[in-house]
DNA sequence: AAATTAATTTAGGCATACCTAAATTATATA
DNA sequence: TATATAATTTAGGTATGCCTAAATTAATTT
């Protein structure tokens, strides 16, 4: 079996993939708090352990074996945030700590019964896909808000979870996955957006905005 | 923060304190499958930190500190295994296993929740009492099944939890805590138990009437 | 009491996974 | 192209927690 450090380079690999494409060792290194030479470390472990390719200075991917752990951690980590905010009434806010501490830890077994608690869900709190029990992904076509201009209407699809204060920032204002907002306007020199959820007006600054990712954009 | 590795000594060398009194590093090393030298190294790090008084050859004791830490993962553990079990529906034999993987990363705030879910509990689905939030145990009167006699009826107060396949094989004759039976005849030369559970006639061997404890005798 | 046996502790090693500091390699600039 | 800068890797060190083997201490037997 692997380590939970293990672990965590192969869905941080994964989710950087995602992100930048190309996964270097200090990206790597600087997204999981450690040092370079940490990651450079690992990186050869999990190399023997052909999870990962790797050449010297180019970065590293994720075989197809590796892919599949991180989609396994990531399926345990999205299944259990669900879980905690629908089972257990956790805030959307805390429901990321506390996977990241279970995902390691939770069986095959006791995650089948939380899926079919769940009712087979395809999203965590924060909008974020739920791999399937075979790592299949279904992805969504969200854009991030910053790209919404005056006058459209969207949906929120997705937000990111790790910022504790943000989410709930955001749930004062009830911005969870599946809200619809309509942009009033939005300020010029890279300013501010306001919007109308619900019928209240609400100003959401650029830097929060670029956490937030919409779909069903209309005119 | 105490690793996982001390936690899990601090709870053995509670409940060895429980079950033999003195805890000698050697019972110690055997109920945690590690060697002597090892625990010797563990103890006197758990001694440094106040958690336990040691004497060279004279055993540890838990001090106030390392005994509310103990029932702290006892507690953890405990509530754990009723909440897999009534919860997500895990079968008793399995609930062990998982709980103490899960007792080193469960937060206080989720453990309240699922102390709440399950109505304020005092006992395991093994029958095992949990601690309070505050460390205290209401230690229950049971005595081993080998101690009754012909014609007497009890009541199950608790099983041993470790042994999975026991557990099994308990739940084939619905032999769970709280279920009552009465003994039909106990087989002479230390020979097999005879009972009668709700109109069913079972035989239970000794080694397995070792591991279980009943309640309410009553001639 | 002396000798044997058993329990415990010390000493020295291994693996994991982190660190810092120095060396190396690649890339960008002059 | 030579040099400066940035990224990466190597080398060597720390802490945890396990191991084996040897030394010590305690308990039991003769």
């Amino acid at each position: 079996m692997l380590t939970h450090a293990a672990e965590d380079y192969l869905k941080s690999i994964y989710k950087l993939q995602e992100k930048v494409g190309k996964v270097s060792t200090g990206i790597l290194a600087e997204y999981l708090n450690v040092k370079p030479a940490s990651a450079t470390g690992m990186i050869k472990k999990l190399k023997t352990m052909q999870l990962v390719k790797h050449e010297r200075y180019q970065g590293v991917t994720l075989t197809d074996a590796g892919k599949a752990i991180a989609l396994e951690i990531i399926r345990h980590h999205r299944l259990l945030e669900l879980y905690l905010f629908k089972a257990l009434g956790v805030p959307w806010d805390g429901v990321h700590e506390e996977a990241e501490k279970l995902e390691h830890v939770i069986s095959e077994d006791v995650e089948a019964r939380m899926d079919e608690f769940l009712g087979y869900p395809t999203a965590d709190p924060h909008g974020a896909p739920i791999p399937d029990k075979n790592g299949v992904v279904i992805k969504r076509m969200s854009i991030p808000m910053t790209d919404l201009c005056s006058g459209q209407s969207c949906v929120v699809a997705e937000v990111s979870d790790t910022d504790s204060a943000l989410l709930r920032h955001l749930g004062s204002f009830n911005l969870y996955p599946g809200t619809a907002f309509r942009v009033i306007e939005v300020a010029p020199f890279e300013g501010p957006f306001t919007i109308d959820i619900a019928g209240q007006q609400v100003v959401i600054g650029r830097e929060v905005a670029k956490h937030i990712f919409v779909d069903d954009v209309k005119e």
